[in-house]
RNA sequence: GGAGAGGUGGCUGAGUGGUCGAAAGCAGCGGUUUGCUAAACCGUCGUAGGCCUUCAAAGUCUACCGGGGGUUCGAAUCCCCCCCUCUCCGCCA
């Protein structure tokens, strides 16, 4: 949500940036849904402060007795009058709102301009992928092998894109999430967090993934309860209609939530395996700053989601999306991917974005300090990791040519294992 | 799921149809007094939107007493639906 202000003043310039994420902004209609709604409110605020008059006065001639039928037929005719004018402005409110909600965010200046995720630009490599001796496996032929992974039986109890994970594969998992999970809150300063699953459709507006994304969520039927696709969502909005104290920010949280995604319109990627999944696992990466820290704190935070990867000991690159490949509510996203030797290609494992106050506007979430007026506040987040992907990209880099998985260091205390074997998985005799 | 009690400004808490945007107290802000702190005293103190204004302020109008709808000339106050909190019962991990 923008500005209203900032938009009205500025419609040319904010048309012409809005323009190179591939948003056509339709300053014509704006302008007159604006205009039209103005003018109908005044209209009726008139009219308004009219009845109040003759009420009061009303009220006051039947105290000292006098008649007044005439003057509450009077009044009677002015509230037909403003309950016309009040349903035309409620039809151009809603109009104008809905309008202003589905106008994405404005790219930061320092974004690379760009089309589609061809014009993203790489800012940062780190560690080499694995050279092999054998041809490496995908990890879906990996985990059928190990009977760690089973997409057959999850297919069977649920249906397409889920998954069942057995024995060491389960654990692996759950491995991941705690490493991850203590990682941020132990060293990088992170309280953890355990939200809701669920959320009403006030917080998936707050995030901006309402009114315009509503096919790419679950929904619980007759009930206003969707199934969160990230944690992003009840996390950002736990301060919702909240003023923070300023001293307390940066606020930094970290929490593991499944997520649930359609993935509507996605028909025909990452078919196979685990890559794009209706639920998947994820920590993920939330901060609430002021303005002036966003752009530091939208660095560390990255940096923090990057460092995961680097105590694994899995190759990645981190690179900047241009304006066209951004999502909706961001104003600047650096995407990390990892190296995915069964895809031979790298392949996003996090998302970290800052939101500038876009979602603060909507989800009115602001912060006041000492004398100063109450101000919004910049929102942050990023992927900590997905847990899913993560689980991939250990599984193929780390396999062996016997077919078993070496456990990177870092995690074998959390895994109680240092190799998955044919033992880890499903035995069944 | 059943029965009952509640939801008022940053907080506490009055207000059951007519200058109520809302008493009072606390907190906050400005000031006086004071060697400093405290106290006392005086003043001020909600949010959003429209009009006016180059913008803002000031001014003025409208809306907001959990949310939505209704009755009425007029609703914080009466009626209906929903949400949330608390107590008890039932069920349950």
């Amino acid at each position: 949500m923008h500005d209203l202000n900032t938009f009205r003043n500025h419609l040319e310039e904010i048309r012409d940036r809005l323009a190179t994420r591939g948003y056509q902004l339709d300053v014509a209609a704006f302008e007159e849904l604006d205009a039209r709604r103005r003018q109908l409110l005044t209209e009726s605020e008139q009219i308004k402060a009219e009845r109040n008059h003759a009420s009061a006065e009303i009220g006051k001639l039947r105290k000292s007795g006098e008649d007044t039928t005439q003057r509450q037929e009077h009044v009677r005719a002015l509230g037909t009058r403003i309950a016309e004018l009040d349903a035309e402005v409620v039809n151009l409110e809603t109009a104008f709102r809905d309008f202003l909600a589905r106008v994405p965010n404005l790219p930061y200046a320092d974004v690379p301009v760009g089309m589609n995720e061809s014009q993203n630009r790489e800012v940062k490599r780190w560690g080499a992928p694995p050279q092999f001796s054998f041809q490496p496996k995908p990890h879906w032929d990996l985990g059928a092998d190990l009977q760690i992974l089973d997409l057959e039986r999850a297919a069977k109890v649920t249906g397409a894109r889920f998954a069942v994970y057995w024995g060491l594969g389960a654990r692996l998992e759950r491995a991941l999430i705690n490493f991850m999970l203590d990682l941020h809150t132990r060293e990088h300063g992170y309280l953890e967090v355990l939200p809701p699953f669920l959320i009403n459709s006030a917080s998936l507006y707050g995030t901006g993934n309402l009114p315009k994304f509503a096919e790419d969520l679950f929904r619980c039927e007759g009930r206003d309860l969707w199934l969160a696709p990230t944690a992003e969502v009840p996390v950002t909005n736990l301060f919702r209609d909240e003023t923070l104290n300023t001293e307390s920010l940066p606020i930094s949280l970290c929490a593991y939530t499944p997520c649930f995604r359609s993935e509507a319109g996605s028909y025909g990627r990452d078919v196979r395996g685990i890559i794009r999944q209706h639920q998947f696992q994820k920590v993920e990466l939330v901060k609430f700053t002021r303005a002036d820290q966003s752009a530091e704190e939208h660095e560390k935070l990255t940096h923090h989601a990057e460092t995961i990867l680097e105590r694994l000991g899995l190759p990645y690159r981190t690179v900047v999306l241009c304006t066209g490949d951004m999502g909706f509510s961001a104003a600047k996203t650096y995407d990390i991917e990892v190296w995915l030797p069964g895809q031979n290609a790298y392949k996003e494992i996090s998302s970290c974005s800052n939101f500038d106050a876009f979602q603060a506007r909507r989800a009115q979430i602001r912060h006041k300090g000492g004398k100063g007026k109450a101000e919004f506040v910049h929102t942050l987040n990023g992927s900590g990791l997905a847990a899913g992907r993560t689980w991939v990209a250990i599984v193929e880099n780390y396999q062996q040519s016997d077919g078993s998985i070496l456990i990177p260091d870092a995690l074998r205390p959390y895994l109680n294992a240092e190799r998955i074997d044919a033992c880890g998985g499903l035995r069944l005799r």
